[in-house]
DNA sequence: GTCAGAATTCATCATGCGTTGAATTCTACG
DNA sequence: CGTAGAATTCAACGCATGATGAATTCTGAC
């Protein structure tokens, strides 16, 4: 339900020479003249779409610095706009953050694949789909944006927790019947969090660097063993499904 | 290089009650002079060791919100203390962070301890070293202030590196002779992060409540597998190191 | 007892921040 | 055409921040 911006029109051509004289209102104590054509106030023709704009440049500022990192000076520089343009869209700084957050995916459309093929190879599957939604160039500056501000901001820390742990994992946990669901689903989130902030926010080598496909058989045994595994056994023993004496699957 | 002044930096808390009312900031043009003798310049008598006060505040303010979030100022309020002497002290906030984040223990000091035993329970003591680090109450702001930081600031993202991934787990990986030395320890050093991040950043129930030797059996595995395991079985085995070459569940 | 130097505070500075209000120009609709 | 309203900018406010430099007071060595 997103209200979209403020009926934007396609149309743009409107030359439209320079002909407001620009006169100085109350007498400036010493402002510098700066008498070029571009410099002139009011709405400017045919810009296209504006909000969008600002709302790409947050994105990828917040991305990179986080969200006390990031000036909305900035935000408006990077989208060639005054920055009290950015304040007459989005009114704080937080509600800029929170658009420019809102995730541009439905989570659960991941979902069916997830849970869809053998079980005991779940948890390939949970990292092939993670690490091809952050390897998605339309969503990582988000993604980003929100690992980047989650240890401080409280708003972000939020939103983290709910992509990572409170939606999605909670629900497959409880779909699969296992006792433990909170448990293992922050057992879940501890390792995805961990491989977002090395291979993505860290980018330490080599796993920065791997492909999905090479990822999931090397972590996708960790989740699945949180997922299912007989995780009460003794040290020493694996724990993982199969390998325990009394089968807890299904 | 560090100067170090009055000797030594134990002191784990000291704990006055919050928010000590040291206001002492009023703007106002006619400050009535307090004629107690609160208000005077120059040097205070007997107040012990002033630079230990202040980094204690500067930890755990730094451990609270962050290097962003975190002002001169409130530090200085913390410690009781003017803000200048803060400088004076440290110099630059970037100096003083370094000064207050300096490990206060040696990591090298749990190596014996993760390196004797079994290895394949090498997982369990890590997890066990891992967690009983954090929660000493003296290493436990420090952690946390890196960790808070390390998303934003590069320099906290070095010292965090420096204590998860580069220092002690290429030594481990590369101290038990298996090949992939460098992707090993990355495995083990995301795993870490994650569960850091989890327990004591986001504070994710239930694993932020759990002791550490309930951690050590469901996580331990997963590092264990990461150092030793066979990481190149193909999905569906468990790639365990002592688990026999039996099929999956059927 | 003197005096150098350390410790501590005060008073500011310059900057950058988020935010606001009003002015101006363009567009769409009647 | 006229006009209401949206889009955009200008100018500035108020405040908090990191940082400085000088002033003051205490301490310790001689």
């Amino acid at each position: 339900m997103n209200g979209e911006g403020p009926g934007e029109a396609g149309a743009a051509e409107a030359d439209a020479e320079p002909n407001g004289a620009v006169g100085a209102r109350p007498a400036s104590p010493s402002p510098p003249p700066d008498v070029s054509a571009a410099g002139r106030r009011g709405r400017r023709p045919g810009s296209g779409d504006t909000r969008g704009r600002v709302l790409d440049s947050a994105r990828a500022i917040f991305a990179e610095r986080g969200f006390d990192g990031t000036t909305i000076r900035d935000v408006a520089g990077r989208a060639e706009v005054d920055p009290a343009l950015v304040h007459h869209y989005f009114g704080t700084k937080q509600r800029l953050f929170v658009a420019a957050m809102e995730f541009p995916i439905e989570i659960r459309t991941v979902m069916p694949a997830i849970a869809a093929g053998s079980p005991d190879q779940i948890g390939d599957r949970i990292i092939a789909a993670f690490v091809g939604l952050w390897d998605r160039p339309e969503v990582r500056p988000t993604l980003l944006g929100v690992a980047r501000s989650a240890t401080t901001d409280p708003v972000a820390a939020a939103m983290f927790r709910g992509v990572l742990v409170d939606g999605p994992l909670q629900a497959i946990a409880g779909l699969l019947g296992t006792p433990d669901a909170a448990m293992r689903a922050t057992l879940v989130g501890s390792q995805l969090i961990g491989l977002a902030m090395a291979r993505y926010v860290a980018e330490l080598e080599p796993i920065a660097s791997m492909r999905a496909d090479e990822l999931a058989p090397l972590i996708g045994p960790t989740l699945t063993r949180y997922l299912l595994g007989d995780l009460g056994a003794q040290p020493g023993s694996s724990g993982f499904p199969g390998s325990a004496p009394n089968g807890p699957v299904r």
